[in-house]
DNA sequence: ATGTGC
């Protein structure tokens, strides 16, 4: 643990940094005792780097989940307000805009898959691209990307990729509004044309997964779970588009940050007021970036459906929810106890709306927002429902997976991807990836304990634990 | 995360 940034124990599952030096606000950090020792100094810094930023609101969080990024943690939060100098940073948001998981269930039992696992795993590998660079079998054109950067997943929808009934289980309605694309560059247009319905490399996958245990019954049977059913989880984002706007809006934030009067302490911090015109240019590009990355999935949904139908004809793929891990976004939070807009980044962290929010379906109003935690590959995923009392813990944030424990690097030094996928195909889960590398890199001990991460954030009451899933199948980038 | 990067 660190020596340079006294953490103070606030309870058994929250810590805290008290402002020091350009500090405006504390940090805090949800985590049982062996997540802090093991957290990495540079979380911490980051941390404090996140609470010197103008306008910031509360205090600068930190996930059980939370690992060194770019300026701001991975497992990051931090709310700003735009009349007290708010800024929005692209690099609090994160290069894969609006990077999420979404959730189906297939209407069939684990039973139902074993006898055509290898099948169902050789065919979606056929038909969803992943990878470095994949291209898919949608080609816009700029006005074709014009119309999905502004209607997202209700536009993928419209073409055809799958139900109006999903767009219901999606956050915002699969349409983020405020979107402009006008501010999308060319390139990242161009970057973006072949590659909608594309799942990319790195932590993304298609998953699988066997309903091992219910935690809580009640919000279960709302989400539609039920132990030995088979689900789909997929984890992906917005593609190259992303990363492009993310790159650009991050070389023009650090160029005009001074002119603001903005004092970064971290390059990688760069970032403009949320009511500037930079401000506002990014906001409307991101946002068109969250429509990419819900179209995305959306195709995804398509494409899987196709594979199931084949394969398993009686399967019927509902939509659970679909969540976002990387995003700012307004939204009105009670700050001592008075309720202000506020612009939520959030980097690695997934909205957690509690019982009652009105953003949250109807059909599942009375239960909280599924908050869905994507595990490593070959390890287990989790399923929470938001909390009442998040809104005062993290702005209604809890974790988003199970966090890295280690860099890419030191993880192909000490694993094999070929050993990878033979000893995950011992325990009858099947890996199909095109780079063993990726394997390597994504090996399960390159985690942290994901049902650690997740205990930790029921314990400090960020989110309710509902159901844990088994992987059977992966395809992975 | 990324038409992975120096």
């Amino acid at each position: 643990m660190s020596q340079e940034y006294p953490l103070q124990r606030e309870s058994e599952f929250s810590w805290r940094i008290d402002p020091s030096g350009k500090m405006r606000v504390p940090g805090i950090i949800y985590a049982d005792e062996t997540l802090i020792r093991e957290m990495d100094d540079k979380v911490f810094e980051q941390l404090c780097n996140v609470a010197s930023l103008p306008g910031i609101v509360q205090a600068a969080y930190a996930m059980p989940d939370a690992h060194w990024g770019y300026g701001f943690p991975i497992g990051g939060v931090a709310a700003f307000d735009p009349d007290l100098g708010g800024v929005v940073s692209a690099g609090g948001v994160g290069f894969d805009i609006s990077c999420g998981v979404r959730a189906l269930r297939t209407g069939l039992s684990i039973e139902e898959i074993e006898p055509v696992k290898k099948q169902l795993v050789d065919a979606l590998f056929r038909q969803v691209p992943v990878g470095v660079g994949s291209t898919g079998r949608i080609h816009l054109n700029d006005k074709g990307m014009t119309a999905m950067l502004k209607g997202g997943a209700r536009w993928a929808v419209e073409q055809g990729f799958g139900e109006p009934g999903d767009l219901e289980r999606i956050e915002e309605k699969g349409c983020m509004a405020g979107a402009d694309p006008g501010e999308v560059s060319a390139r990242a247009r161009k970057r973006q044309q072949d590659e909608m319905g594309t799942l990319g490399s790195g932590n993304h996958y298609l998953e699988v997964q066997r309903v091992a245990e219910i935690y809580d019954p009640r919000i279960a049977t709302a989400f539609g779970l039920r132990e030995n059913d088979a689900v789909v989880f997929i984890h992906c984002g917005s593609r190259g588009l992303g990363h492009q706007i993310g790159t650009e809006f991050l070389k023009y934030m650090v160029l005009v940050a001074s002119r603001h009067g903005i004092e970064l302490p971290d390059r990688e911090l760069a970032c403009a007021p949320i009511n500037s015109e930079l401000g506002q240019a990014y906001l409307g590009a991101m946002r068109a970036g969250i429509n990419c990355a819900l179209a995305n999935r959306q195709i995804i949904t398509h494409l899987t459906r196709q594979v199931f139908a084949d394969v398993l004809p009686k399967a019927d793929l509902t939509l659970i929810f679909d969540v976002s891990h990387n995003t700012c976004k307004l939204e009105s939070h009670p700050v001592a106890g008075r309720q202000r807009k506020l612009y939520v980044h959030r980097k690695g962290a997934t909205r957690a709306f509690g019982p009652g929010n009105p953003e949250i379906p109807e059909t599942l109003r009375a239960v909280g927002q599924p908050v869905l935690i994507g595990g490593s590959m070959g390890t287990e995923s989790h399923i929470l429902a938001g909390s009442e009392q998040g809104a005062g813990l993290s702005f209604n944030s809890a974790c988003h997976g199970a966090g890295r424990a280690m860099s890419r690097h030191r993880a192909t030094k000490l694993w094999r991807g070929r050993s990878v996928v033979d000893e995950l195909a011992e325990r009858g889960i099947l890996i199909r990836s095109p780079s063993m590398r990726g394997v390597a890199e994504e090996a399960p001990g390159a985690y942290k304990d994901v049902r650690a991460v997740v205990d930790a954030a029921e314990k400090a009451g960020l989110a309710k634990k509902v159901a844990r899933m088994e992987p059977r199948l992966c395809i992975k980038g």
